[in-house]
Parts: C-alpha cells; sequence; structure tokens
DNA sequence: TTAAATGCAAACGCTTTGCAATTGA
DNA sequence: TCAATTGCAAAGCGTTTGCATTTAA
C-alpha cells in the first residue's frame, strides 16, 4: 500500500505539500535531511515551509512509513521504510526471531567507517539477546548499560 | 597513566576545572552529559561555565581519554576511555583483527531497548568487513549504506 | 611573565511550537 | 462548512565562538 493510500485511509489529508514531501522521500537516492526535502520541496512550490517537512515526516514516522536515522552528523536522515531488507532478533530464551529494520544498524556502520576506517558487512546479521515477555517474565540478567 | 598525568606530560594545564570535570566523569556510575557534568561542577566551584566543560570534554576526546556516544537522545554523553572491553573488528581480506571500543556499540543497544523492546546481547561480538588497507589496495565491495 | 585557559554573552544549527489564516474533504 | 493543515515568526535546546579577563606554570 503506498503512503498516498496510507493517509487516505486513516483520515489524513493529501495536501501538495504532503504529497511532494513523499514524493521527494521516494525519489531520494540515499538517506536526505529534513532541510534536503525542503529545498526540492520549495523550489517547486515556493509558499512551502520547512515546518511543514517536520510535522509531515513527524507523521509518516507515526505510521511506519519512513525510517528516521541518526548518523551522528547532528541532524537526522529520512528515507522510506522499506519492507524487502532486515535482519533478525533471536530471544535466547524462548528462541523467537523477530525481524529488525536493517537501518537501525546503518549508524553503527557510519560510526566504524568514520572512526576505524572498517567498512563492516552487517548484512546478514542475526543478533542474541531476550525479548520483553521472557524479561518480564524471569526478570534475567538484564543490564549491560548502566 | 592517568588523566592528570596525560594532561601534564602534554604541557596542557591542570585547572580546577579541568580536574573537577575529569572527577565527575570518573565518579559517573553511567555515561554523562555535559549538561550534568557543568551541574555537578557549578554546584562545587561557582564561578564554573558550561563552555569550559565542553572544551574540556573537546580536548579530553582529542587526547583518547574520554569517549563520547551519541544515545539518539538529542545529546551527547561521555565517560571515561575504558581499555578493558572491547570487542572485534575482523577484516575478511587480511584477517587481521582490529580492537573496538565496546562504547561504538551502545547506541545500537540502546536503540534495540528502546525501538524494539530487545535487550541485544552485545557482550561477545565480532564484526566482519574490510579494512581501509585491503579497501585501498582492491577496490572491494564497499557501499552498502546509500 | 605570558601564553593558555576561563567566563560571559551572543550566535549557531536543527527542531518545535503558538497562533492566525488557509484549505481539503 | 469546518476541523485539519499550513505559514510564519519566535522560541527552545544543545553546542560553539569571539573577546576581554584571569591564571597556571
Amino acid at each position: 500500500m503506498s503512503c498516498h493510500e496510507v493517509l487516505q485511509e486513516k483520515g489524513y489529508r493529501l495536501t501538495p505539500q504532503r504529497m511532494l514531501v513523499i514524493e521527494t522521500l521516494h525519489s531520494a537516492d540515499r538517506h536526505i535531511s529534513a532541510e534536503e526535502i525542503y529545498e526540492q520541496l520549495h523550489a517547486r512550490y515556493p509558499y512551502s515551509n520547512i515546518s511543514t517537512v517536520y510535522r509531515t515526516l513527524e507523521l509518516l514516522k507515526e505510521l511506519n512509513l519512513v525510517t528516521e536515522t541518526d548518523f551522528g552528523e547532528g541532524r537526522v536522515r529520512y528515507h522510506v521504510a522499506e519492507k524487502g531488507h532486515h535482519h533478525h532478533l533471536v530471544c535466547r530464551t524462548c528462541g523467537r526471531i523477530r525481524n529488525l529494520d536493517e537501518s537501525v544498524l546503518y549508524p553503527l556502520r557510519a560510526a566504524l567507517l568514520r572512526d576505524y576506517d572498517f567498512d563492516a558487512d552487517l548484512r546478514h546479521i542475526a543478533i542474541s539477546g531476550q525479548c520483553s515477555e521472557c524479561r518480564e517474565k524471569r526478570g534475567g540478567d538484564s543490564s549491560q548499560l548502566s
């Protein structure tokens, strides 16, 4: 189902601004920032505003139509949520496997490239751990972070 | 070698502000933000300033005495660089293994917990990929990201 | 003594918000 | 028609910077 259809179905208005933001996101060949979306939008539709871009992105995020990724640049980047590529989260307790959107690993890849000059292959990984249900049931060994 | 010694050896001044920032970082039981460091510093030394905190953190980062981690909260957190815990980066071409500071994985762990409610076990992982030398030599298959 | 470091205030860049005006359904 | 959406301007937040003053060595 397309972004337009999802918006319409859920009762959101299909404004020209929203359609242009969606179009820009789809035609982008890489993760794109709000500012970049705004520039393209503004070129075609001069009476547009960056706060509308942010509000539209917020909405699309809520509807899981776009993914927000923080590459540690001081701004956040967006792309349309792809259903195709994903990894797996494997619960060590119940064994259940859950899909993990690949975009969650992008910041790590970016950091390894930037800080270690290492081109990590994160295309086929499974991450082990414990799902929320098993954690609640057993209490287990959670806190690694502090 | 302690932070104080490193600073002194490299010819940096040991000001009370710097010593208090270092002390605060060491006594913190978790990753701490600049604002939090400043609050503690300011309580003990009222004529201090947050820009000094930022400048000190910048310096300690350069000297590899502290690590900066972005958990995606809109602010960055710091902690003293631990030599103890690390993971491995394994080059698929030359096989060389390089240490990876564990803090690089913290944002991923935080994101999995926040977005997937999954408590990932990232304590013993090796990440496969290609190091910079091998990439330069052979050109290989790099770009996964955009 | 003096270059390095600080405090202050102002600016920065990204993002959010209050509100009146506009508009899609 | 009228609630949803927008544009605008201003604010919010974490961080950085210019500059005069202070200070560790």
